[in-house]
RNA sequence: GGGGGAGUGGCGGAACUGGCAGACGCGCAUGACUUAGGAUCAUGUCUCUCACGAGGUGAGGGUUCGAGUCCCUCCUUCCCCA
């Protein structure tokens, strides 16, 4: 093995990354005579550089499509870019930058870094979301969708701060202060495009077609939030219609009064005596409850403060208190409002609303608890079965009634001491009293059921289901984004751009400051004139980023493409894609959003052709209703733990816990270093010159250092200053500020891309992710050394059959473990199996007892294992063994059992339960055999002693065993 | 506030459907080769015990011939969303 030159990653891999890109190797072509395989990894955001993050989400997914590739299919594996959005504008504002200048910039330094990586991505196909050929047609969708009656415009609360003049996003506001600046942000109304996403809400309930992971299946469930229940209408009495003597200013009677009785048969009579004739002066207020069954307990209603009835219905005496607390309401977020273990807050309206079911007066208030973007942004409130309404009616001094009750439990209104919102029998309800209440939603309880059918005979109220999803708010008041090709005519009514004025192209002139959004002050953007001629203005609100990437898988397949979104031709192959990885993080909101367009582009008509061209290659058509297969979910790696300095310090001692120090040292312990002269401890923290140092007992001491005091560092020779000292780091997110981040640039420069490929695979479960550590590296160094060599290394002529046999089973059950390893996205245990091969071999070539026939047979299958996950280095000793090119284009290894198969293994013997002894057995024992010698045994014999074993179990398969139960 | 995970040696992690807990690697220890070693090679490395043996997967309980794996209660943590 002398005359081996040694492993040197950073020659060997230019050169194949160049050879693969000359030979084509990686262009996908479709091909009808091979099964495809369209595998598919979250698109980078062109952020700067690319982090340990992209390439643990990348390379294991490179090397399963790799994989797939030997495995026969015809493989697209693309990359692109998620290109716009709101950093840039954060660089164009700070740095005086223009935000495509930026995002280009940064979209060619991140294709270096990614083609570092070796991965078999298809260049040929990249898309950038932010290239106008890109973002016409995410403009021509929001076309489609308008078209189809999935795009409208409506109301929501935005985020406004008004020193900027400009709309924030959610991130960028912190404690109801925009978080630059520091300026207070209000909530505040404004026209914007949705798109009607609650229209497949059910048919995206349902998962049946695909294989996505648990987790993800029920978050997105719990997101859509369905819920089974009814619209009942209230009837608001306006001001005009209440008489002097009712207007009493302030809450109702609070119920601690005569009339209190829980078991009263109209709870509110004391109330209900003055309401006037129905129909006039009444304005109708339709909430939407899941709990019909506890309508007779409604005594008082919310509204949401942004509520349009509020301002009508508040009476004189209120109007000062309501107007002031509306105001206080939009300068909280929904966060803070919805937060439930906030003090309750509200106010009396002063109005009255009639409880349909049983007449009864009922307070009107408002609450910030209450969204009015939440169902119909009105309440009826429950106090005795709600817990929030509970609370709110307790601080207030509001009526609690009890309409639900448990067997063998009495409620009264006045002592409950928390609502009680589950199963029991209906009590002060009139016609329903008795009925029982079960724990069911929806018409699955028999209460409800009830309920409803009652309410629908009498006109009062209409079964109904709610979602939580709220429709999709697509607007954005940006500038870099795909603007939304719409006109508003002089009259005000609503123009689309035409087609072939598509893109609606952003104008590269603005003037990012910061202040207001950069397209309504762009003169020649806004001014346009519509379809007549005349003149007109444009929609100056960008889309939502989400828009861009519900749809890129699309776009890869012809990223060239000028006439459609896509080429039917490519998409009838390749589409549905087949494996899709990336960050839980997505969940809920990309996943949710590309499945959502997938379904709206299929109704629509875009996949028409596609389906069409389908069909005629005998595929259905119906394998397109989700886009992507299966899913699964790569951890994050985070931050190395890293202890600080252990350091010792003399000085001036200014206090107990406080010293100016001017001699600072790091020691490599502490032995014979404690004194009373000095402080010592490890650096925990340290701020400039201020350092944190914590004795093992806890004790943390200040030690501030002075100026042109000494710091001795001996591990970094020469004059040390007080900046080079480490402090400790916990496992925490990398990030710049933290200094943990961990750059795959400076790793692949030492170590090579197959090592870094190969470390993140092995060192962490792909699902978990975790804390990075940069000493187990070596471990991976040393693996693909040792190939280097064994590849390489001498063999004798003829070698001994049974110890060729031998590595000839190890061989074939390494293939057995690393093809099932790869499949199921265990990276770390199939680089575990190489690394044990890697043992076996080591050991032949040592011992010598394999001939160059059996040796080679052997390398020719390991290599080819390990093309997936370290492509380079098997590809550079395939060559150097003389095999043709390239390795990637080699069928994956065939497993074969009878290679795989032991002749002799250990019989394990348990009692009762528990592992006793081995015995050595023909790999095919029969039950009856294993059982005599496991009876025979030993451990056996001693643990009966002469007695009858109750019983014995025979546990067959690969690993025989049987336990004797005594 | 809502939701989703995860707890296994000093560390990262294995253990596919309940069937030999700790594969593989890091680190560490001892030895070898060396002027030297942060290189390399060999051996060892869950705990207690000289040993025989016994115990052991966050804590407690349960089901089972058999539980890291299934069920119940609790504790500790991490992540995501609003």
């Amino acid at each position: 093995m002398n005359d081996i030159a040694p492993y040197n990653p950073q020659t060997i891999e230019p050169q194949w990354q160049q050879r693969w890109d000359e030979a084509e190797l990686y262009r996908s072509k479709v091909d009808w005579d091979k099964p495809k395989h369209y595998a598919l990894t979250m698109l980078p955001y062109p952020s700067g550089d690319l982090h340990i993050g992209h390439w643990f989400a990348m390379t294991p997914s490179d090397a399963r499509a790799r994989y797939k590739r030997m495995r026969g299919y015809n493989v697209l594996f693309p990359m692109g870019f998620d290109a716009f959005g709101l950093p840039a504008e954060n660089a164009a504002v700070q740095r005086g930058i223009h935000p495509a200048t930026w995002t280009y910039a940064n979209m060619d330094r991140m294709r270096r870094q990614l083609r570092s990586m070796g991965a078999m991505f298809d260049w040929s196909r990249e898309m950038v979301s932010c290239d106008p050929a890109y973002y016409k047609w995410t403009e021509w969708f929001f076309k489609t969708f308008y078209n189809n009656d999935l795009a409208y415009r409506g109301k929501a609360l935005v985020n406004w701060s008004p020193t900027l003049q400009t709309v924030l996003a959610n991130e960028q506001v912190i404690d109801g202060k925009d978080e630059r600046t520091g300026q207070p942000v209000i909530q505040k109304m404004m026209t914007q495009w949705f798109f009607r996403y609650t229209r497949y809400a059910d048919e995206m309930l349902d998962f049946s077609d695909i294989d996505w992971p648990e987790p993800v299946r029920i978050m997105q469930t719990n997101w859509i939030g369905r819920s089974e229940g009814a619209h009942v209408t209230f009837h608001a009495l306006t001001p005009e219609t209440l008489t002097p003597e009712t207007l009493t200013p302030g809450p109702s009677p609070s119920g601690r009064g005569g009339d209190s009785s829980a078991a009263s048969e109209t709870p509110n009579s004391a109330l209900d005596t003055q309401h006037p004739a129905p129909g006039e002066g009444r304005i109708p207020i339709t909430v939407y409850t899941t709990r019909p069954d506890t309508l007779w307990g409604a005594t008082f209603m919310v509204l949401a403060p942004e509520h349009p009835l509020v301002a009508k219905i508040t009476t004189d005496v209120q109007r000062a208190e309501v107007e002031a607390y509306v105001e206080a309401a939009a300068h909280k977020t929904e966060i803070e409002r919805s937060a439930e273990d906030r003090e309750k807050t509200g106010v009396f309206t002063g109005a009255y609303a009639i409880n349909p079911v049983n007449d009864a007066r009922i307070p009107i208030w408002i609450a910030d608890y209450v969204m009015i973007s939440y169902g119909s942004g009105a309440i009826m409130a429950v106090p005795a079965h709600d817990g929030r309404d509970f609370a709110f009616a307790r601080k207030f001094g509001l009526k609690v009634v009890p309409v639900i009750q448990p067997e063998g439990e009495t409620f009264d209104g006045d002592t409950m001491t928390e609502a009680w919102p589950y199963e029991g029998v209906m009590i002060n309800s009139g016609p329903f009293n008795g009925t029982p209440v079960t724990r069911e939603k929806g018409r699955k309880n028999p209460a409800i059921n009830a309920v409803i059918d009652w309410l629908e005979a009498r006109g009062i109220g209409k079964e109904a289901v709610n979602y939580r999803l709220r429709d999709w708010l697509i607007s954005r008041q940006r500038y870099w984004g795909s603007p939304i090709p719409v006109i508003y005519t002089q009259d005000g009514t609503i123009e689309l751009a035409p087609d072939d004025k598509l893109p609606v192209e952003l104008p590269q002139d603005v003037e990012m400051t910061g202040y207001g959004n950069p397209l309504a002050q762009h003169e020649t953007f806004v001014h346009t004139v519509d379809s007549q001629g005349r003149p007109a203005r444009r929609e100056t609100d960008t889309m939502d980023t989400f828009m861009c990437s519900s749809w890129y898988h699309l776009r890869y397949l012809s990223p060239g493409c000028d006439v459609a979104p896509f080429s039917a031709d490519e998409a009838a192959y390749w589409l549905p894609v087949d494996t899709y990885t990336g960050g839980t993080e997505h969940a809920t909101m990309h996943l949710l959003y590309t499945r959502w367009f997938n379904k709206a582009l299929r109704d629509t008509g875009v996949f028409d052709d596609t389906f069409a061209e389908m069909k005629r290659h005998g595929r259905d058509p119906r394998e397109l209703n989700e886009p992507m297969l299966q899913l699964r979910n790569q951890g994050q790696i985070l931050g190395e733990q890293r202890p600080g300095d252990l350091i010792v310090a003399s000085g001036r001692i200014e206090s107990n816990r406080k010293m100016f120090a001017d001699h600072v040292r790091v020691v490599p312990s502490f032995d014979g270093q404690i004194s009373t002269e000095v402080y010592w401890g490890e650096l925990i923290k340290r701020t400039e010159n201020l350092l944190t140092l914590e004795t093992p007992d806890g004790s943390q001491y200040t030690v501030e250092v002075v100026d042109g005091a000494t710091v001795e560092i001996p591990s970094i020779p020469g004059p040390n200053t007080v900046n080079q000292l480490k402090h400790h780091l916990d496992v925490e997110r990398m990030s710049k500020s933290r200094g943990n981040v961990v750059n795959p640039d400076e790793l692949v420069a030492e170590y090579g891309a197959d090592t870094v490929r190969a470390y993140l695979m092995f060192a962490f479960d792909f699902m978990k992710g975790g804390p990075w550590d940069s000493q187990g590296i070596q471990g991976v160094v040393r693996w693909l050394n040792d190939m280097w060599e064994i590849v390489q290394a001498s063999t004798p002529e003829a070698g001994d059959p049974a110890a060729e046999r031998a590595l000839e089973r190890r061989v074939y059950q390494a293939i057995e473990r690393v093809t099932y390893s790869l499949e199921a996205f265990s990276f770390n245990t199939a680089v575990a199996a190489l690394m044990g091969l890697r043992n076996d071999l080591k050991t032949a070539v040592r011992e010598g007892k394999i001939g160059t026939v059996a040796f080679r047979d052997a390398i020719h299958i390991v290599l080819r294992l390990m093309a997936p996950i370290t492509p380079h280095i098997a590809e550079e000793l395939w060559a150097k063994l003389g095999w043709p090119f390239s390795i990637h284009t080699q069928p994956w290894p065939e497993y074969d059992a009878a290679k795989a198969a032991e002749e002799v293994v250990p019989l394990v013997v348990m009692v009762n339960g528990r592992v006793r002894g081995h015995v050595e057995v023909a790999a095919d024992i029969s039950e009856d055999g294993a059982k005599a010698a496991a009876l025979d045994s030993e451990w056996v014999v001693r643990q009966l002693d002469g007695a009858q074993p109750k019983r014995v179990i025979f546990i067959g398969g690969r690993e025989p065993k049987v336990n004797v139960v005594v």
